[in-house]
DNA sequence: TTGTATGCGTTATCAT
DNA sequence: ATGATAACGCATACAA
C-alpha cells in the first residue's frame, strides 16, 4: 500500500508570517509554531529521559502529527466521527496513534467544545439499599450513551451547598438529583442553566423536569387492599419528615384511610433503616396498647425490621396476627424469609426515563419542563392477609 | 473601607507590542488583548440578549477582572489558597465574583495544572450489596479530601477495554479498581503511569498497590471453628471462578479442611446472588444424597439464599440440622431472620486505606508498591452451631 | 481533503 | 502585590 504523495512527510513550513520581526532589543525570538515547539520538547525528552523510564509527559495530538508528518488538525479530525478525512490519512494517523499510545485528552476537548460529557449524579445515601439500584441503572444508561458519571453522595451532616459548588466547577452537562435538596438548591440549578432531572421528587411551586413514582396513588392502593381484606386498625411507620417521598406515602395512606371511614391511624416516624422499623413497631404497640391489624411502613427495610421484630422478638405471627407492608420492592423484600407485600417501583424504567430526559434536555435545553410519572406495582406477598380476613 | 489607590480601575493598557503591524493587505487588525476581546463580547451580549434570557455564556475570570477593573491573573490568584494577595484585593474580587456568580472552571484549571482532581472508581456490579458499602465509603473519603469520583460500573457483557479507555481520556489522577480485571488491563494502568490501588484483589506476578482482606486466613478460621464444633462433612458454595476473592475463600477453606483431616468437601459454584445460594444447596444435597454438617458460602447473600431454602423449602432446621456460614458481613446478615455467622470485612477501614493510599500515590507516584492486608472479623451468629455439637 | 491560525479559561512565569 | 504573557491540548473556521 504505497503512500500517496500528499501524505509524504512534508514538514509544515516554518512560520514567516506577518510579524516583521521586532526592533525592541534582541529579546523575543520570533514565535515558533506549536509543532516546532513540540519538536524541540520531544528532542529534550529523548536526550534527557533514560531509556526505561519513559517520559512522564502525555502524548498529544502534536506528537502524533509530528511523527506522521502531518498537521495537528488532521490528527484531531481523524478522531472525530463525521469528519472528512481520506482513508489513507485516517489509517496513517491511527497507526501512529497506536504506536505512541495516543489518547485524546477529554479535558482539553471539553474546554473547546463546551461539552464535558459529564453528568453529575447526586444521591443522598447509598446505604439505603434502594439507591444502589437506581445508581446502577443510571450508570448503565449514561455509559451506553457516552456520558460519564460524576458521583456525589450527600451525607446528612455535610455541607451540601459546598458540594454542589463542585458540580458547577466541573462544567457538567447535566444533573440527576436523587437526593434531598432544598428548593433553593434546586433553584440554583435553574439559575446556572444546567439541565437537570429530579428523581422521585418535585417542586411545589415551579414545574421542573422530573421522573417520579406516584407515591400517593400507591399508598392509596395499599390501603384499599388492606381495608378490603378487613383490616380496620391501621398504623404507619413513616419515613423521615424531610423525605418528600415518605411524606407523600404517608399522606396518600392517611387520606385513603379517612375516605374509607377507618380509624385515624397512629403514625410514628422512622428514618428508613432496619432499626427504626423495629423501634416503630414497639412504639406503636406502646401507644396503642394492643396490636393493630396492619402496619404500613415507609419503605421495605423498615417493613423488614418490623416483621423481624414482630416474629422473633414479640412472638407475633405475621401475617395472621399482624399484617406488614412496605414500599420500594428492593431485592431483600423478595427473600423467602420475608416475601414482603409491597409496592415495587419500576426502577429500571424510571432510571432509563431519567437518562433519556436528561440527554434530550442537554440537546435542547429550552424544552418546557416535563414530569414523567410511573405507577408502582402492587406485589402481593406473604406478610399481609389480603383475602377476606 | 476606602479602596487603595492601586485598586482603582486602571484599565490595562492596550497592547502596542512588537507586532509592527502588517503590510500584506488590510486583512488582520492588530490583535486585541484578551481583556479587550472580553469587553467586546460582553457588549455584544448586552445588546443581543433579551433582558430575561440572560447570556448562556459562562462567567469567566475575565468578566470578573473587567468588572473589578483589575487583571485576570489577580482574579485567578484570589481563588488559589496560598497565593499572595492583599486583603483588599481579595475582598474586591470575591465581592464581584459573587455578584456575577463566577465559578472557576475546573476543566480549564485541569488543563494547565495537569491535575484533574478526578479519581476513577471501577466497580463490577453495584447490585452485589457489598459494593455499595464500599463505594459509599470511598466517596466519602475522596470527597473529604477534595477529589471527585468518576464512576465506572462494569457489567459483565460490556466491553471493559473500551470503558477503561474512557478513564484515560479524562486524565484521572488515580484509579481505585474494585472490579474483575484481567492482568493485561491492570498492566495498562502501569504503562499509562496512572496511580492505582486495587481493592480486594492482587496480581500474581507483579507487586501492586492494593488493599485487601485476608480471605485465606478468614476461610481457615471459619473451617477451624466449624471443625472445633464437631462439623465433619463440609460443603462449599463457591463464588464464580473469575472472582479472585471467591477463589481465595474456597482455597483457604479447602486447605484447612485437608489439614484437619476432614473429608474432601463437595464444591458447587455460585455467582454470589441469592438464587445461586438456593440452587447451590439443592445441588449439594443432590450430589451428597444427604445433608452435610455445614455449608460454607462464598458470600453472605448466597448464605442467606441457602438458609432460606433450607428452612422454608426443605424444612431443614438451621443451625441444628445444618450450619451455614457466609462472608462479608453485609447489613442483611445482621437481620434477626438470619443473624448469620460470617466473616465481616472492615469495609470502612479498607476504603479509608484505599483512599489514603491513592492520595499518597498521587503525591509521590514512584513509591514502591504496598499491600495493606486487613483481617476479617469473625461474627458468631445463629446459623451455625459453634459450641460442641 | 488538508494545513494555518486562533481560542477555550485557567495557572504559571516573569517583570514590575 | 500586581499585571502582562505564555502555555495547557484540543477543535474549528478559513484558506488553499
Amino acid at each position: 500500500m504505497a503512500e500517496k504523495t500528499f501524505l509524504k512527510p512534508k514538514l509544515p513550513k516554518t512560520r514567516n508570517t506577518n510579524k516583521v520581526s521586532k526592533p525592541p532589543a534582541a529579546s523575543k525570538a520570533p514565535k515558533a509554531s506549536k509543532l516546532q515547539q513540540r519538536q524541540k520538547k520531544a528532542a529534550v525528552v529523548a536526550t534527557t529521559a533514560t531509556p526505561k523510564e519513559t517520559s512522564r509527559r502525555a502524548v498529544t495530538s502534536y506528537d502524533v502529527a509530528l511523527r506522521a508528518g502531518i498537521s495537528q488538525s488532521a490528527v484531531s479530525r481523524c478522531f472525530k466521527p463525521g469528519a472528512s478525512v481520506s482513508p489513507a490519512m485516517r489509517a496513517l494517523v491511527m497507526k501512529v496513534a497506536r504506536e505512541l499510545d495516543y489518547t485524546p485528552n477529554a479535558i482539553a476537548r471539553s474546554l473547546i467544545t463546551r461539552r464535558s460529557n459529564l453528568v453529575a449524579v447526586l444521591i443522598s445515601n447509598l446505604t439505603n439499599l434502594y439507591y444502589p439500584e437506581v445508581l446502577s441503572e443510571l450508570c448503565q444508561q449514561f455509559e451506553k450513551r457516552g456520558l460519564r458519571v460524576l458521583l456525589f453522595t450527600l451525607p446528612h451532616e455535610a455541607d451540601v451547598d459546598k458540594m454542589i459548588a463542585q458540580v458547577w466547577e466541573y462544567q457538567v452537562d447535566g444533573v440527576v438529583a436523587a437526593a434531598r435538596l432544598t428548593p433553593q438548591q434546586v433553584a440554583e440549578f435553574e439559575r446556572r442553566q444546567v439541565p437537570f432531572v429530579l428523581y422521585n421528587r418535585t417542586l411545589q411551586d415551579k414545574p421542573v423536569n422530573a421522573v417520579v413514582c406516584d407515591q400517593i396513588e400507591g399508598a392509596r392502593l395499599l390501603v384499599t387492599r388492606l381495608a378490603a381484606a378487613g383490616h380496620k386498625r391501621l398504623a404507619i411507620i413513616s419515613g423521615p419528615t424531610d423525605s418528600v417521598v415518605g411524606q407523600e406515602r404517608t399522606r396518600g395512606a392517611r387520606e385513603r384511610i379517612a375516605e374509607l371511614g377507618l380509624a385515624k391511624p397512629i403514625i410514628v416516624e422512622g428514618n428508613y433503616d432496619y432499626h427504626s422499623g423495629a423501634a416503630g413497631l414497639r412504639e406503636i404497640l406502646r401507644q396503642l396498647g394492643c396490636t393493630p391489624d396492619a402496619i404500613i411502613c415507609g419503605n421495605d427495610v423498615m417493613a423488614i425490621g418490623c416483621v423481624d421484630t414482630a416474629r422473633h422478638e414479640l412472638g407475633l405471627n405475621v401475617p395472621t396476627e399482624l399484617s406488614v407492608v412496605g414500599f420500594d420492592g428492593v431485592e431483600p423484600s423478595t427473600w423467602l424469609s420475608y416475601n414482603l407485600t409491597t409496592l415495587r417501583q419500576p426502577v429500571q424504567m424510571m432510571a432509563q426515563a431519567a437518562a433519556e430526559m436528561l440527554i434530550a434536555l442537554i440537546a435542547k435545553p429550552d424544552s418546557s419542563p416535563e414530569k414523567r410519572v410511573f405507577s408502582a406495582q402492587f406485589i402481593e406477598g406473604g406478610t399481609s392477609v389480603l383475602g377476606p380476613l
